[in-house]
RNA sequence: GCCCAGGUAGCUCAGUCGGUAGAGCAAGGGACUGAAAAUCCCUGUGUCGGCGGUUCAAUUCCGUCCCUGGGCA
């Protein structure tokens, strides 16, 4: 039996991992095109600091999700992945190989699992929310959810406001509880024979591998990168500049910390994005795991072995 | 050489009026349903610089030595 649908590889880990360099060498020889399921590479203006592919990448092979938010917007992973689906889909009309790589598990299962209907973030409602928790205090917010939607209450900490506003918000929005929401079956995703790899690389290589990628974005110019965003009058508060390292890297540029400090607070961010990011995969436990240096090979014997193999 | 201030968790430090110690950061583990590279939760045994002395008991007091920083020569 073999099957029919179009494969979608999806290609995920840790930064650092090198999933970019493999992604790509998979789009070379199979004919495909990446799609970067990356949170911050949507930003224009940030490159160095976002591992962005280098522009002989993008010569090679075609690249789809990158800069297609200004700086200052605020994305989200339902707009992502209401942007990307069409993409992969006409990826694969075309007779291409769509690769879906990148960190984000979040983004990843938005395109792939879906979000709850109707619950788009609303930036009024949201603000309207934040101004009351600054007068009335996180506790008194999160006492406000236990009174309305207990179960949601129950799983958030009371120390995550974030997350308290975010299911106060959805409880005004749509007028039902957060918990009482579900995704749907049959997800977009089900139209393609989705192939998941995992990079697994070990902590100790993880580790290398992020203090080389830190200095070398330093030496490539990120300090120039952040100054020219400052000069533009980009917010510090923006969404787009929570990308781990852009505040360090600012303060060195105002001179408020050493470039050494900036070097090792953001190295130290970066492991812990890591580290957050493997508990966030762990649970795809029908992906392919591989170290960095199987992952090409995995892939592409995943490539050709799937749905076809199994004649009788 | 002398004087002063320090030597406590990987780092920066707090503390014990003598009953073997705790914060932040780091590190490790976890959660995650439209801000996600975000946000949050959990985890702290370390010759309390070395050696002696006093004491039932010293990291805490005393002596001495070593190391670090500052000052005076």
């Amino acid at each position: 039996m073999t099957d029919p649908r179009s494969p979608l590889l999806v290609v995920f880990g840790p930064t650092g991992a090198g999933k970019t360099e493999i992604a790509h060498q998979i789009a070379r020889r199979r004919g495909g095109e990446i799609v970067s399921a990356d949170a911050f590479a949507v930003y224009r203006g940030f490159d160095v600091g976002t591992d962005k592919p280098s522009t002989r990448h993008r010569a090679e092979v075609p690249y789809h999700m990158i800069d297609v938010a200004g700086p200052e917007e605020a994305f989200s992973a339902g707009r992502w992945a209401s942007q990307a689906r069409p993409i992969i889909e006409q990826i694969a009309q075309r007779g291409r190989l769509p690769i879906v790589c990148g960190g984000s598990g979040f983004y990843i299962s938005a395109l792939l699992e879906g979000l709850p209907p109707g619950e788009a973030r609303d930036n009024r409602l949201r603000r309207a929310l934040s101004d009351w928790s600054m007068r009335r205090g996180a506790d008194e917010a999160h006492r406000l959810l236990a009174v309305n939607d207990p179960v949601s209450a129950g799983r958030i900490p009371v120390g995550n406001l974030k997350y308290t506003l975010r299911a106060l918000e959805i409880l005004l929005l749509t007028g039902a509880p957060a918990s009482s929401r579900s995704i749907q079956k049959d997800p977009w995703s089900s139209r393609f024979r989705v192939l998941k790899i995992g990079l697994r690389p070990t902590r100790a290589q993880l580790h290398v591998r992020i203090e080389d990628r830190v200095r070398g974005m330093l030496e490539k110019g990120w300090g120039d990168e952040v100054r020219r965003l400052l000069t533009i009058g980009l917010a510090p508060e923006s969404n787009s500049f929570q990308a781990i390292g852009y505040r360090e890297v600012a303060d060195w540029v105002l001179g408020r910390i050493s470039r050494q400090e900036a070097e090792e607070q953001i190295i130290a961010a970066t492991r812990g994005l890591a580290k957050r990011q493997m508990t966030w995969f762990a649970r795809e436990r029908d992906a392919h795991w591989v170290t960095p240096e199987e992952a090409l090979a995995a892939a592409l014997a995943l490539l050709d072995d799937t749905g076809e193999k199994e004649r009788p």
